[in-house]
DNA sequence: AAAGTTATGTTATAAAATAACAATTAGTCC
DNA sequence: GGACTAATTGTTATTTTATAACATAACTTT
């Protein structure tokens, strides 16, 4: 990994942290171009792929969204939680609930290597809100 | 819905169902073209929304894929379970676990409406190597 | 049957992701 | 240091996934 790779994740970490909500590699490109029009996606999606490994970001599979991570858990499965109203996103890790999950997963012999937990619904804030009518 | 819609769904629940893996919704338009050239992907997606919906579907997120319910436990929100060797894809239901789900993410004051549980890993059949979570 | 409403078909395009190759950089051996 | 090699990054182009927008057809109500 050399210095151009480093910039680049740094970059797009920034861009993500700078946000509460979720991006998508193209709203990271466009951010990014405005400082570098020449930058393609390719670079957008290299640094994402690293950052993800690093357990920096997460991927939000059922968005095709990511987000910086919050929680200083890194490279724990996260625990997404997205809000439909409001479109935040929060994290949370639950260790006991995975173990749970990969024991269940695991009766019929299947040997977890990945966890993908996404939960849509309505956040705490927008909630206590009155539905308009 | 008309009779044309139910046609619809029905020939690409019959695809799906031929199958033991996923399918994405180009595969799937691919198959039913063999018999009518003229279908287009918003027919797929129209059709792969109802089923979805109706349970008969589960959308694979972490893959952007399709695969028939094969339980019947039509609307319940299923584990999926994806093996990287064979690509065979299992489903299972365990209101337990989603119930500590959802009252591990309750606890933040979140109200949850969807679960997306997606398990990757080896299935019995292609090994039994245990990873740590 | 005409008017209004909804579902479906069709055309076109948007959005997301990656393949393939070129250029650059870093490392290594002499 | 210079030349070779391997790996990383940049660039161009394309593939894959999904939906917008509007036309047509079918159902409903009167």
């Amino acid at each position: 990994m050399s210095k151009r790779g480093e910039k680049n994740q740094a970059e797009v970490l920034a861009v993500l942290s700078r946000r509460r909500g979720p991006l998508s590699a193209y709203d990271i490109l466009a951010e990014l171009r405005k400082a570098n029009p020449k930058i393609a996606p390719p670079t957008i999606y290299r640094a994402l792929a690293a950052l993800t490994e690093r357990g920096c970001v997460h991927r939000l599979e059922s968005l095709n969204a990511f987000i910086a991570c919050r929680s200083n858990r890194h490279r724990k499965a996260a625990i997404l939680s997205i809000c439909h109203d409001c479109g935040s996103v929060d994290e949370s890790v639950a260790p006991d609930l995975l173990k749970e999950l990969s024991n269940f997963i695991g009766k019929s012999g299947f040997a977890p290597t990945r966890h993908v937990i996404e939960v849509h619904g309505r956040c705490a804030s927008c909630g206590t809100e009155q539905v308009p009518v």
